[in-house]
DNA sequence: TCCTATGTTGTCAT
DNA sequence: AATGACAACATAGG
Protein backbone atom coordinates (compact mmCIF):
# COMPACT_ATOMS: atom_id res chain seq x y z
CA UNK A 1 0.00 0.00 0.00
CA UNK A 2 2.61 2.41 -1.02
CA UNK A 3 2.23 6.02 -1.09
CA UNK A 4 4.71 8.45 0.80
CA UNK A 5 3.63 7.60 4.29
CA UNK A 6 3.62 4.03 3.88
CA UNK A 7 7.22 4.00 1.83
CA UNK A 8 8.60 6.33 4.86
CA UNK A 9 7.64 3.21 7.22
CA UNK A 10 9.08 0.91 4.60
CA UNK A 11 12.24 3.71 4.60
CA UNK A 12 12.23 2.83 8.60
CA UNK A 13 11.47 -0.58 8.21
CA UNK A 14 14.41 -1.16 5.83
CA UNK A 15 17.03 1.01 7.73
CA UNK A 16 16.31 -1.10 11.04
CA UNK A 17 16.65 -4.56 9.77
CA UNK A 18 18.51 -4.94 6.18
CA UNK A 19 21.49 -2.03 6.54
CA UNK A 20 25.54 -2.83 6.64
CA UNK A 21 24.82 -6.90 5.99
CA UNK A 22 26.71 -8.54 3.46
CA UNK A 23 25.03 -9.68 0.11
CA UNK A 24 25.77 -13.49 -0.75
CA UNK A 25 22.81 -14.24 -3.29
CA UNK A 26 20.24 -12.65 -4.96
CA UNK A 27 16.85 -15.11 -5.98
CA UNK A 28 14.79 -13.38 -8.39
CA UNK A 29 11.76 -14.98 -9.72
CA UNK A 30 10.70 -12.52 -11.89
CA UNK A 31 13.21 -10.69 -14.50
CA UNK A 32 10.70 -8.61 -15.37
CA UNK A 33 10.33 -6.16 -11.95
CA UNK A 34 14.34 -5.88 -12.48
CA UNK A 35 15.06 -2.76 -14.53
CA UNK A 36 18.39 -3.09 -14.87
CA UNK A 37 18.28 -7.06 -15.84
CA UNK A 38 19.61 -9.59 -13.38
CA UNK A 39 23.23 -9.97 -13.99
CA UNK A 40 23.85 -5.70 -13.80
CA UNK A 41 22.09 -6.19 -9.81
CA UNK A 42 23.92 -9.37 -9.21
CA UNK A 43 27.52 -7.25 -10.05
CA UNK A 44 25.89 -4.29 -8.03
CA UNK A 45 25.44 -6.22 -4.90
CA UNK A 46 27.07 -9.16 -4.64
CA UNK A 47 29.49 -9.13 -1.64
CA UNK A 48 28.21 -5.40 -1.31
CA UNK A 49 25.94 -4.03 1.58
CA UNK A 50 23.44 -1.82 2.05
CA UNK A 51 24.60 1.26 3.87
CA UNK A 52 22.01 3.90 4.19
CA UNK A 53 18.44 4.84 2.20
CA UNK A 54 17.08 7.74 0.80
CA UNK A 55 13.37 8.69 0.02
CA UNK A 56 11.76 10.61 -2.41
CA UNK A 57 8.02 10.26 -2.91
CA UNK A 58 7.27 6.95 -3.48
CA UNK A 59 10.79 5.76 -4.04
CA UNK A 60 13.07 4.20 -1.74
CA UNK A 61 16.95 4.12 -3.03
CA UNK A 62 19.38 1.75 -0.97
CA UNK A 63 22.81 3.31 -0.95
CA UNK A 64 25.43 0.24 -1.57
CA UNK A 65 29.12 0.19 -0.12
CA UNK A 66 30.17 0.01 -3.97
CA UNK A 67 28.65 3.72 -3.65
CA UNK A 68 25.74 2.95 -6.20
CA UNK A 69 22.16 2.93 -5.28
CA UNK A 70 19.36 0.64 -5.67
CA UNK A 71 16.14 2.53 -6.40
CA UNK A 72 13.09 0.35 -5.01
CA UNK A 73 9.48 1.16 -6.95
CA UNK A 74 6.78 -0.79 -4.79
CA UNK A 75 4.10 -0.26 -7.65
CA UNK A 76 0.34 -0.40 -6.32
CA UNK A 77 0.60 -4.12 -4.32
CA UNK A 78 4.57 -4.16 -2.81
CA UNK A 79 5.93 -4.12 0.42
CA UNK A 80 9.51 -5.04 1.77
CA UNK A 81 10.16 -7.81 4.21
CA UNK A 82 12.99 -9.30 6.28
CA UNK A 83 12.78 -12.64 7.72
CA UNK A 84 15.72 -15.24 9.10
CA UNK A 85 14.29 -18.38 7.41
CA UNK A 86 13.69 -18.71 3.63
CA UNK A 87 10.97 -21.14 4.19
CA UNK A 88 9.08 -18.34 6.05
CA UNK A 89 9.60 -15.96 2.86
CA UNK A 90 6.28 -14.27 2.49
CA UNK A 91 3.90 -14.99 -0.43
CA UNK A 92 5.09 -12.72 -3.75
CA UNK A 93 8.22 -12.53 -2.57
CA UNK A 94 9.53 -11.63 -6.07
CA UNK A 95 13.32 -10.90 -5.24
CA UNK A 96 15.45 -12.53 -2.28
CA UNK A 97 18.66 -10.88 -1.07
CA UNK A 98 20.33 -12.80 1.20
CA UNK A 99 23.07 -11.75 3.73
CA UNK A 100 25.64 -13.57 5.11
CA UNK A 101 24.01 -13.56 8.89
CA UNK A 102 21.88 -16.01 7.12
CA UNK A 103 18.80 -13.59 6.66
CA UNK A 104 16.82 -12.24 3.88
CA UNK A 105 15.55 -9.09 2.36
CA UNK A 106 12.35 -9.73 0.38
CA UNK A 107 11.09 -7.25 -2.39
CA UNK A 108 7.41 -8.63 -1.65
CA UNK A 109 4.83 -7.85 -4.97
CA UNK A 110 1.77 -9.28 -5.50
CA UNK A 111 0.79 -7.67 -9.08
CA UNK A 112 4.11 -7.26 -10.83
CA UNK A 113 4.00 -3.46 -11.30
CA UNK A 114 7.43 -2.62 -8.69
CA UNK A 115 10.87 -2.58 -9.58
CA UNK A 116 13.92 -2.27 -8.83
CA UNK A 117 16.89 -0.95 -11.23
CA UNK A 118 20.30 0.54 -10.33
CA UNK A 119 22.06 3.32 -10.84
CA UNK A 120 25.01 5.69 -9.88
CA UNK A 121 23.50 8.40 -7.65
CA UNK A 122 20.11 9.26 -6.19
CA UNK A 123 20.68 13.00 -8.27
CA UNK A 124 21.55 11.13 -11.37
CA UNK A 125 18.52 8.83 -11.26
CA UNK A 126 16.02 11.86 -10.36
CA UNK A 127 17.44 14.10 -12.96
CA UNK A 128 17.25 10.99 -15.61
CA UNK A 129 13.68 10.42 -14.70
CA UNK A 130 12.45 13.98 -14.16
CA UNK A 131 11.21 12.97 -10.59
CA UNK A 132 10.37 16.12 -8.54
CA UNK A 133 11.33 16.56 -4.95
CA UNK A 134 9.36 14.95 -2.45
CA UNK A 135 5.76 16.52 -1.39
CA UNK A 136 6.97 17.10 2.15
CA UNK A 137 9.76 18.88 1.10
CA UNK A 138 8.94 21.21 -1.92
CA UNK A 139 8.17 24.68 -0.89
CA UNK A 140 4.72 26.90 -1.14
CA UNK A 141 6.01 29.10 -3.85
CA UNK A 142 7.52 26.23 -6.24
CA UNK A 143 4.46 24.32 -5.95
CA UNK A 144 1.45 27.01 -6.67
CA UNK A 145 4.25 27.85 -9.75
CA UNK A 146 3.60 24.02 -11.00
CA UNK A 147 0.11 24.18 -10.67
CA UNK A 148 -1.50 27.55 -11.36
CA UNK A 149 -3.52 27.98 -14.68
CA UNK A 150 -2.36 24.34 -15.91
CA UNK A 151 -5.11 22.85 -18.50
CA UNK A 152 -5.58 19.80 -15.93
CA UNK A 153 -7.58 18.82 -13.11
CA UNK A 154 -5.98 19.20 -9.75
CA UNK A 155 -6.80 15.31 -9.18
CA UNK A 156 -4.48 14.75 -12.01
CA UNK A 157 -1.89 17.47 -11.01
CA UNK A 158 -1.54 15.68 -7.44
CA UNK A 159 -0.90 12.20 -8.75
CA UNK A 160 2.10 13.60 -10.78
CA UNK A 161 5.62 12.49 -9.80
CA UNK A 162 7.24 15.20 -12.08
CA UNK A 163 6.70 18.72 -9.90
CA UNK A 164 6.66 16.69 -6.15
CA UNK A 165 6.42 13.54 -5.57
CA UNK A 166 4.71 10.85 -3.42
CA UNK A 167 0.76 11.58 -3.58
CA UNK A 168 -1.18 8.62 -4.93
CA UNK A 169 -4.98 8.00 -5.41
CA UNK A 170 -5.84 8.16 -1.76
CA UNK A 171 -4.02 10.98 -0.47
CA UNK A 172 -5.29 13.34 -3.53
CA UNK A 173 -8.56 12.24 -2.28
CA UNK A 174 -8.41 13.11 1.10
CA UNK A 175 -6.46 16.34 0.17
CA UNK A 176 -9.46 17.63 -1.99
CA UNK A 177 -11.87 16.16 0.89
CA UNK A 178 -10.36 18.54 3.29
CA UNK A 179 -9.54 21.59 0.72
CA UNK A 180 -13.34 21.28 0.15
CA UNK A 181 -12.58 21.36 -3.60
CA UNK A 182 -15.21 19.31 -6.10
CA UNK A 183 -13.13 15.72 -7.48
CA UNK A 184 -12.94 17.34 -11.10
CA UNK A 185 -12.11 21.06 -10.32
CA UNK A 186 -9.54 22.41 -13.15
CA UNK A 187 -6.48 24.00 -12.03
CA UNK A 188 -7.69 27.16 -14.68
CA UNK A 189 -10.20 27.94 -11.48
CA UNK A 190 -8.24 27.84 -9.32
CA UNK A 191 -6.75 31.12 -7.57
CA UNK A 192 -2.64 31.54 -6.14
CA UNK A 193 -4.45 31.75 -2.79
CA UNK A 194 -6.64 28.54 -3.36
CA UNK A 195 -3.96 26.60 -4.53
CA UNK A 196 -1.75 27.96 -1.43
CA UNK A 197 -4.92 26.69 0.89
CA UNK A 198 -4.08 23.09 -1.13
CA UNK A 199 -0.75 22.99 -0.20
CA UNK A 200 -1.31 23.45 3.11
CA UNK A 201 -3.70 20.26 3.70
CA UNK A 202 -1.50 18.30 1.61
CA UNK A 203 1.50 19.63 4.41
CA UNK A 204 -1.43 18.65 7.08
CA UNK A 205 -2.36 15.13 4.88
CA UNK A 206 1.06 13.93 4.57
CA UNK A 207 2.50 15.16 7.87
CA UNK A 208 -0.16 13.41 9.78
CA UNK A 209 -0.02 10.15 7.66
CA UNK A 210 3.58 9.96 8.50
CA UNK A 211 3.28 10.62 12.11
CA UNK A 212 0.92 8.52 12.95
CA UNK A 213 2.64 5.69 10.98
CA UNK A 214 0.54 5.45 7.91
CA UNK A 215 -1.68 3.54 10.18
CA UNK A 216 -5.43 4.25 8.81
CA UNK A 217 -7.01 3.01 11.93
CA UNK A 218 -5.51 6.13 13.72
CA UNK A 219 -6.03 8.58 11.22
CA UNK A 220 -8.21 11.35 12.87
CA UNK A 221 -11.68 11.80 12.99
CA UNK A 222 -12.01 14.15 10.14
CA UNK A 223 -9.99 12.71 7.67
CA UNK A 224 -12.44 10.74 5.00
CA UNK A 225 -9.94 8.04 3.47
CA UNK A 226 -10.76 5.39 6.87
CA UNK A 227 -14.47 5.95 5.69
CA UNK A 228 -13.80 5.24 1.92
CA UNK A 229 -12.49 1.59 3.29
CA UNK A 230 -15.17 1.61 5.96
CA UNK A 231 -18.60 2.81 6.18
CA UNK A 232 -18.78 4.84 2.90
CA UNK A 233 -19.99 8.12 4.92
CA UNK A 234 -19.01 11.55 4.95
CA UNK A 235 -17.32 11.98 8.65
CA UNK A 236 -18.70 15.90 8.20
CA UNK A 237 -22.36 15.25 7.08
CA UNK A 238 -22.85 11.59 7.48
CA UNK A 239 -24.16 11.26 3.95
CA UNK A 240 -22.68 8.58 1.60
CA UNK A 241 -19.71 9.56 -0.20
CA UNK A 242 -19.77 9.02 -3.99
CA UNK A 243 -18.08 7.46 -6.22
CA UNK A 244 -16.50 8.41 -9.57
CA UNK A 245 -13.71 8.62 -12.26
CA UNK A 246 -11.13 11.55 -12.25
CA UNK A 247 -7.88 11.59 -14.10
CA UNK A 248 -8.42 7.28 -15.11
CA UNK A 249 -8.49 6.56 -10.96
CA UNK A 250 -11.83 5.82 -8.85
CA UNK A 251 -12.52 9.00 -6.98
CA UNK A 252 -14.71 9.56 -3.75
CA UNK A 253 -16.09 12.74 -2.57
CA UNK A 254 -18.51 14.05 -0.54
CA UNK A 255 -21.62 16.03 -2.01
CA UNK A 256 -22.55 17.67 1.26
CA UNK A 257 -18.80 19.20 1.79
CA UNK A 258 -17.09 19.47 -2.16
CA UNK A 259 -19.88 20.00 -4.36
CA UNK A 260 -21.53 18.05 -7.44
CA UNK A 261 -19.05 17.20 -10.35
CA UNK A 262 -19.13 19.91 -13.35
CA UNK A 263 -20.67 18.37 -16.08
C1' DT B 1 -17.60 -14.52 -15.11
C1' DC B 2 -16.81 -9.85 -14.15
C1' DC B 3 -15.06 -6.12 -11.57
C1' DT B 4 -11.83 -3.75 -8.69
C1' DA B 5 -7.38 -2.52 -6.56
C1' DT B 6 -2.78 2.37 -2.52
C1' DG B 7 0.97 3.12 -9.81
C1' DT B 8 3.62 4.21 -13.79
C1' DT B 9 4.47 4.53 -18.63
C1' DG B 10 4.04 4.30 -23.68
C1' DT B 11 1.20 5.95 -27.32
C1' DC B 12 -1.63 8.94 -29.66
C1' DA B 13 -3.84 13.28 -30.11
C1' DT B 14 -4.07 18.22 -29.32
C1' DA C 1 8.00 20.85 -28.18
C1' DA C 2 4.88 20.35 -24.58
C1' DT C 3 0.90 18.73 -22.45
C1' DG C 4 -2.93 15.79 -21.56
C1' DA C 5 -6.01 11.53 -21.92
C1' DC C 6 -6.11 6.81 -21.69
C1' DA C 7 -4.98 1.97 -22.48
C1' DA C 8 -1.75 -1.44 -20.97
C1' DC C 9 0.70 -3.98 -17.67
C1' DA C 10 -0.17 -8.55 -13.94
C1' DT C 11 -2.52 -10.78 -10.25
C1' DA C 12 -5.68 -12.06 -6.55
C1' DG C 13 -9.90 -11.83 -4.33
C1' DG C 14 -14.81 -10.61 -3.77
Amino acid sequence: MPELPEVAMYDRFVRSTSLDKTIIHIEIEDERLVTCGQDALRSALLKQSFTDTTRIGKFLFLHTSADQVVKLHFGMTGRPAYFTDVEAAPRFTRVRFAFADGSHFGFVNMRKFGRIDVAESVASYQAAKKLGSDALDISEEAFVKALHGRKTTLKAALLQQKHFAGIGNWIADEIMFQARLRADVGLRQLSESELMGVYDVMQHVLRTAVDLEADHDRFPAHFMVPHRWGDGLCPETGEALQKTTVAGRATYYSLGVQGPLVE
